[in-house]
DNA sequence: ATTAATTCCGTACTTTTTACGGAATTAATT
DNA sequence: AATTAATTCCGTAAAAAGTACGGAATTAAT
């Protein structure tokens, strides 16, 4: 987050926070072929906004990372990946907040010399979760927050777009690397589930018989002898995640290149 | 950069900085089959640290960041690449500097609730140059600056040591992606030459007949008619650049695995 | 029994990666 | 002029990984 939706309350709050600087979480949401972003509007402006926040004196940028993401989602345990930071001064333009604007709205006296008139450097990570966990709630000061399909973006606000899709080539290169899913689909699922779901999030149709000869090979998911009756074909057999092997994927790395 | 070297004079000049967030630059340099890395040594401290400075309020992180290392090494036009951002409130203790301490070096009188007692993120960079063309200049509060082989550094203030770790580790996939050695190597090289620089960084021996294959194969080199006369043994021949294909490599990439 | 939709086994081919053998060149020395 | 040591670098063979498809098997509705 850039410029603080919440500002005037910021400022009383002010003390308990780092300045200038802030975190910015990407966070995707995986459900049924379809890749989203949560995105929130505040009320000071009809742009969209990625879900931001402040970094406590007492955390650390990854702590607050989490809480952000936490406040906005209702979970924990996310794995939010650090992608970059962004910062220039042109963020700060057009933000909706000037000290005659706040007080307008809220009668609080700011100084126009306050730093929170200065830009902001983000701090940004993104993460990705099976999008009908979340409880989406938006803050106090916040118009809405709702899910929007990656490739139909309402107006953004600053370089919010850019963050975005500087996520989404981040998220790519990494699932090459590591393993994904294990937050994503049911526990048992089926080869042409995690095959959509890789399509999905890569952007592009993959070869079914030779993505499953990848995935199979790296060792992270095996076969179990149920299958799942689900239409007038060849019912496809359930696989599950080896937990062990895809946790030292996670760890070490899994060469898994499409 | 953590905490402000010359944080006194910071103080009376503050106001053209952003607060609670710096540039880092790790600054590689190469010579002669060695990696070494540009290192200050703050008087206030007996720790050393990577290339830090502040960020203006009027000039990008990446504008800061080139600032900074100019003002370092007199180069203009390095290749700067960000890594990471590192923050978490540890990295404010230990740092040499309190009210009181400032007080007694400097005679000037900080309350302790000012923000430069927080914790400062580092938004960090790297970059990779030949270290003869360097003339390091050290800034007017630090005691030293010079180069140490990456191998055997010296004691680092912070997470100062795990930053230039996790810049290594990035350098290291960066080259397996985009060329480097324009700015390392003389006009004219060797392949023996190109073929040390490529181990130097990478910190792992290569064979040499599938190095120059791969290396051929990218295009990115060509070969000369000419050799160089260094030794009661065969003359290498003389290598250049491909200028207009290794521009292309830094733009869209060209694969370099080894 | 037929049909449509889907799953998934298997094979042939191409490209990339890895591992080495050994010949060629240079200049000092005998 | 032959020998020697140091180094450069050409080339090949085998293994591994990646790519492209044909077509058979299964399910349930008709």
């Amino acid at each position: 987050m850039t410029i603080p939706a919440d500002a005037t309350r910021f400022v009383e709050y002010s003390d308990q926070f780092l300045k200038n600087v802030a975190v910015d979480n990407v966070i995707f949401g995986y459900h049924e072929k379809e890749l989203k972003v949560l995105l929130q509007q505040p009320y000071t402006l009809d742009k969209w906004t990625v879900t931001g926040g402040y970094i406590k004196k007492t955390e650390s940028i990854e702590q607050a990372a989490s809480r952000i993401a936490f406040d906005r989602t209702g979970l924990k345990d996310l794995y939010l990946k650090q992608f970059g930071s962004f910062g220039n001064p042109q963020r700060v333009i057009d933000k909706g907040f000037t000290p005659q604007r706040i007080k307008e709205i809220t009668g609080f006296e700011i100084p126009s010399t306050s730093w929170i008139f200065d830009y902001f450097v983000s701090v940004s990570f993104y993460t990705l979760t099976e999008f009908s966990k979340v409880e989406s709630t938006k803050g106090e000061l916040e118009a809405d927050s709702k899910w929007w399909p990656v490739s139909e973006l309402p107006p953004m606000m600053f370089d919010h777009e850019h963050i975005i899709n500087e996520a989404l080539s981040a998220l790519r290169v990494h699932i090459a690397h590591f393993p994904i899913g294990y937050e994503l689909l049911p526990e048992k699922f089926t080869l042409p589930e995690i095959h959509s779901l890789y399509e999905t999030i890569l952007g592009k149709s993959l070869d079914d018989r030779n993505f499953t000869k990848k995935l199979l090979l790296t060792k992270i998911v095996s076969k179990l002898d149920e299958t799942r009756k689900i239409g007038r074909h060849r019912s496809p057999f359930l696989y599950q995640f080896d937990k062990e092997k895809y946790e030292e994927g996670l760890k070490s790395g899994v060469a898994l290149v499409f």
